[in-house]
RNA sequence: GCCGACGUAGCUCAACGGUGGAGCGGCGGUUUUGUAAACCGUAGGUUGGGAGUUCGAAUCUCCCCGCCGGCUCCA
């Protein structure tokens, strides 16, 4: 998300009453301290903005002779801050004349300031400032009343940031740190953040060996028997559906001639992502990064009717885009991908009632998983094809649709949208709170047009179709990274590679292993993705442990006291919520097989 | 791509200028066990790759690759 500098708020004024004490002034003032604290440690130090974010605050500077700092500064720096908490200075504030605010900045060689003074409307005649014994800001506040409140601070990590968002400005050096009221609440701040390491995809991945990453192919998985048993769960359950939907799958190249691209428009728009490769001195060729232009050369294999549209096509084929190398993250970012595509023609009269329909789809397929989301219309982009009037139109369209789509949160996002038209994405959250795009539905009216295709109307007059780009999971590989940060590994029944498992307790004895064999037999018989316990010699409880481990969600023992029963009933442990329960083999069939069709969460 | 960290056995980590270790996992044996780790033994590493400094480099320097946290970019 680009990042959003709010001048007013770094500047402006409203002087408030007393507030009474917040997480978000706490963090704002602790911002400001960390100021302080940097720049007596390195005088020189222009400082940018620093506000109060979500779980603690960030401060931008610039250091005298472009200093860089790393982790180890971070120690002196909260050294001086709490030396600096310790004197109790009092946050003083101050309302100055606009023009003496920008002169005394001006004075203090803190251009980041004066900048901001500058950006500011013309209507703003006088700003606020806060002194912090030496250190002064322009800041609307509040804040607290001295620095003997902010104990309970800790720095986190620094980054690289570009000023004000843009590359194309020099970066400046920011520092991450949290703050909280009591040492409890920190405590249990880091506690989650340790939490949701746990809960790491990337770890769980490797734990649960579904997939793997090789430095020959960064950002491109392997995806191992495991993986490959949720990925095709997920698939096979979406082309059942689709085609109940009135969607017809294809399959397309996966590379192309430059040509295509040319008239795609992915030539002159998305070329920097693209993997291209020369074939012979006149011919180059993409690896397709998205499945649109081919959906668009199979629609205009044939003439169309009205009467045909909707007319939905569906793929699935791997996709790679050229991602920068810094961007890429597990599963969540990867430069080889599935979507659950689909292009859909329709004339503009069928837009909403398309929508509509794909809508429905999100909710159905994110109540399987209780994922919450929330939507995003992104807007036209600075580097956008067609022209303006067609944009605002479509833009109209989909926050009416948004408008309709009562319930689900949506925001608006100026110039996020696709290059060929406005978008509205489904937005996720990882475990420890970063955003992702999953799901994404797209409208547009270019592609269709460079590609010429046309269907014949009531009147019998050729006319253009708009296409409709949307996939619900999103990437496939990002799709299964949410999930298994959402249930921390512990997989819905239909799509854990290993269902039940079977362990036999004294596996020297024959008839044991005759029965715990034949159990799994049954189990698979029935459908069920059944193991027999693997580790001869080992004991009941050591291969209970490994299951769980590798988070099989039940586990049934069978010893001899069930042979010598007799009686078809055997212990079945749930691993998910704990326990254990006595079932005959036929109740335990039909239990697990109502749960994987159900598709419930567990 | 940019800023900062990191890269030692399959995994988690130790050794931090003087002959590379442990636990788990693997393998072999002993044990046959009733709901989250039995015991003994054993194999396994040109310390990510390359160059340099040094009598000597996992350790210091440089380049490349990967990876992690951010930034930017985007499913």
């Amino acid at each position: 998300m680009p990042e959003e500098v709010d001048d007013a708020a770094e500047a402006g004024l409203p002087l408030e009453a007393p507030v009474e004490l917040s997480l978000d002034i706490l963090r704002h003032s602790a911002a400001h301290l960390m100021a302080a604290a940097v720049c007596e440690l390195f005088p020189g130090t222009q400082y940018d903005v620093g506000p109060a974010i979500e779980d603690g605050f960030f401060y931008n500077f610039l250091l005298p002779d472009d200093r860089h700092l790393s982790e180890v500064d971070l120690v002196a720096v909260e050294e001086r801050m709490r030396a600096l908490a310790a004197r109790r200075i009092p946050y003083q504030r101050e309302v100055l004349a606009r023009d003496r605010a920008r002169s005394l900045f001006e004075a203090m060689g803190q251009s980041f300031k004066v900048a901001i003074i500058d950006r500011l409307g013309e209507e703003v005649e006088s700003v606020a400032v806060y002194r912090t014994g030496d250190f002064v800001d322009l800041c609307r506040g509040p804040h607290v009343a001295d620095s003997g409140l902010l104990t309970t601070v800790k720095l986190l990590r620094v980054a690289g940031v570009y000023w004000r968002g843009d590359e194309a400005n020099p970066q400046l050096q920011r520092i991450y740190g949290t703050a909280w009221l009591t040492p409890g609440d920190l405590a249990a701040y880091l506690e989650r953040l340790a939490e949701a390491e746990r809960r790491d995809h990337r770890r769980l991945g490797r734990e649960l060996e579904m997939f793997h990453f090789e430095p020959s192919a960064p950002g491109m998985p392997y995806w191992l028997p495991n993986g490959v048993i949720v990925l095709n769960e997920l698939i096979d359950f979406w082309r059942r559906d689709h085609r109940a939907r009135g969607y017809h799958e294809v399959m397309t190249p996966l590379i192309n001639e430059k040509a295509l691209w040319e008239t795609s428009g992915h030539w002159d728009h998305y070329r920097e992502d693209m993997f291209l490769f020369p074939v012979d001195e006149q011919t180059t060729y993409g690896l397709k990064p998205m499945n649109c232009p081919n959906a668009h050369v199979v629609f205009n294999l044939r003439r169309h009717s009205y009467r045909e549209l909707p007319l939905r096509y569906s793929d699935i084929d791997p996709l790679h885009r050229f991602e920068r190398s810094g961007t890429l993250h597990g599963l969540l970012r990867v430069r080889k991908f599935m979507q659950d595509d689909a292009h859909i023609f329709v004339t503009e009269e069928q837009i909403e009632g398309e929508y509509a329909r794909i809508l429905e789809i999100t909710r159905i397929y994110y109540g399987i998983f209780n994922l919450e989301y929330s939507l995003r219309l992104g807007t036209r982009p600075t580097d956008f094809m067609g022209d303006p009037e067609t944009w605002d139109r479509a833009e109209a369209a989909l926050l009416r649709i948004l408008e309709a789509n009562a319930g689900i949160p949506f925001t608006v996002e100026a110039g996020e949208g696709a290059f060929y038209g406005p978008k509205i994405d489904i937005l996720m959250k990882d475990a420890i709170g970063r955003s992702w795009q999953t799901g994404t539905i797209q409208l547009d009216f270019q592609q269709p047009r460079r590609f010429g295709c046309e269907y014949i109307d009531a009147s019998g007059a050729a006319r253009t179709p708009v296409t409709i780009h949307r996939v619900i999971y999103g990437s496939l590989e990002r799709f299964v990274g949410i999930l298994l940060e959402h249930f921390a590994g512990q997989l819905p029944l239909w799509l854990a590679a290993v269902q039940v498992e079977v362990v036999p307790v004294q596996d020297d004895v024959e008839a044991v292993m005759e029965c715990a064999r034949g159990l799994a037999g049954r189990l698979e018989a029935a459908g069920l993705r059944a193991a027999l316990s693997d580790h001869p010699g080992e004991r009941m409880q050591a291969r209970i442990r490994d299951a769980e481990l590798r988070k099989v969600p039940y586990v049934v023992v069978v010893g001899k006291r069930d042979v010598e029963r007799g009686d078809d009933v055997v212990t079945v442990r749930d691993t998910r919520r704990g326990g254990t329960a006595q079932r005959s083999v036929a109740e335990l069939v039909a239990v697990l097989s109502e749960e994987v069709a159900s598709r419930r969460p567990g």
